[in-house]
DNA sequence: CTGGGGAGGGGGCCC
DNA sequence: AGGGCCCCCTCCCCA
């Protein structure tokens, strides 16, 4: 189990984007993707009497899949990524900034019905309509480019900035995000820990761990210290251990100047009363 | 309580 | 893109 340490505080309140690597992974998953987007524009271009209402959409394409929507209660909840946080900005259509969102924020359905009364409708999938007399324009939600057809906003999003804009990718094991795919699938390695140990059974999240675990059985250390005769099977073990041979100690205690060989040593020592100030 | 060793995870870089 | 490696960090445990 990882532990707890290591886990990031969630910042946010945004869930979870598993869509987003399943449809990179799967190109058939990628084509239903275009396809669903597509009846999505369709219906949503049909105008309706009155005023436009939203399209009551049981879902997102599946690249958003773990953020299905409901409509049990009155307000639709429409997820927004944390570069959605400008939304309300419009700097092309002269609208007025709506205000500031926080970036972890739903839209609620009478933020729809607000902007419909402006003139400006947003796309779940993509981004904002604003539906002028004249023409209308499609506005990226993440980079806020205009165009002026639903189709080039569609593509936009398809080949540019689908992947570029997002910038979180969340795990589906816990609540961690992570600023690139890379990190997020290194990340999930230490739930499903692939790199077992033959000898103990005990399991990792990276062969190089599990390198190191193995030397506890083989007892190799292969990490000697050049001032006394200590090796260690970990280098950064032996890092530490330098620095016990260092008269330079890195981390000094702000109160009472006493120095420490470790920043945890310090952290104590300051937790054990001698900063109550700080 | 303090200091140090053992063990393990995250991010970054390189190939 | 993925693996290997390195550095840094943290916690646990023990003397």
């Amino acid at each position: 189990m990882p532990r707890s340490f290591l886990v990031k505080k969630h910042l946010t309140n945004k869930k979870p984007n598993y869509g987003i690597l399943d449809s990179k992974a799967d190109g058939t998953v990628h084509f239903l993707n275009i396809l669903q987007l597509y009846v999505s524009i369709v219906v949503f271009l049909i105008p309706t009497p009155a005023s436009m209402h939203f399209p009551q959409v049981d879902r997102l394409p599946s690249r958003d899949t773990s953020l299905s929507l409901h409509s049990s209660t009155q307000d639709i909840l429409y997820p927004l990524s944390v570069s959605h946080n400008n939304l309300l900005r419009d700097s092309h259509s002269g609208l007025e900034p709506l205000g500031t969102m926080e970036p972890q924020t739903f839209l609620l359905s009478q933020d729809f019905r607000h902007l419909e009364e402006r003139g400006s409708m947003p796309n779940p999938l993509m981004g904002l309509v604003h539906s002028s007399v004249s023409q209308e324009r499609f506005e990226c939600f993440d980079c806020h480019k205009a165009y002026f057809t639903f189709s080039g906003l569609a593509k936009h999003r398809q080949l540019h900035c689908e992947w570029q804009c997002h910038k979180y990718f969340s795990c589906k094991y816990c609540d961690k995000e992570y600023v690139s795919l890379g990190a997020l699938k290194m990340h999930i390695r230490t739930h499903t820990l692939p790199c077992v140990c033959k000898l103990c059974g005990k399991a990792f999240s990276r062969p190089w761990l599990l390198q190191g675990h193995i030397r506890t059985h083989t007892g190799e250390k292969p990490f000697s210290c050049p001032h006394c005769s200590r090796a260690f099977a970990d280098r950064s073990n032996l890092r530490a251990h330098l620095q016990t041979h260092s008269d330079i100690k890195k981390y000094q205690c702000k109160s009472c100047s006493k120095t420490f060989s470790r920043i945890s040593l310090l952290s104590k020592h300051e937790e054990s009363g001698c900063c109550p100030q700080s």
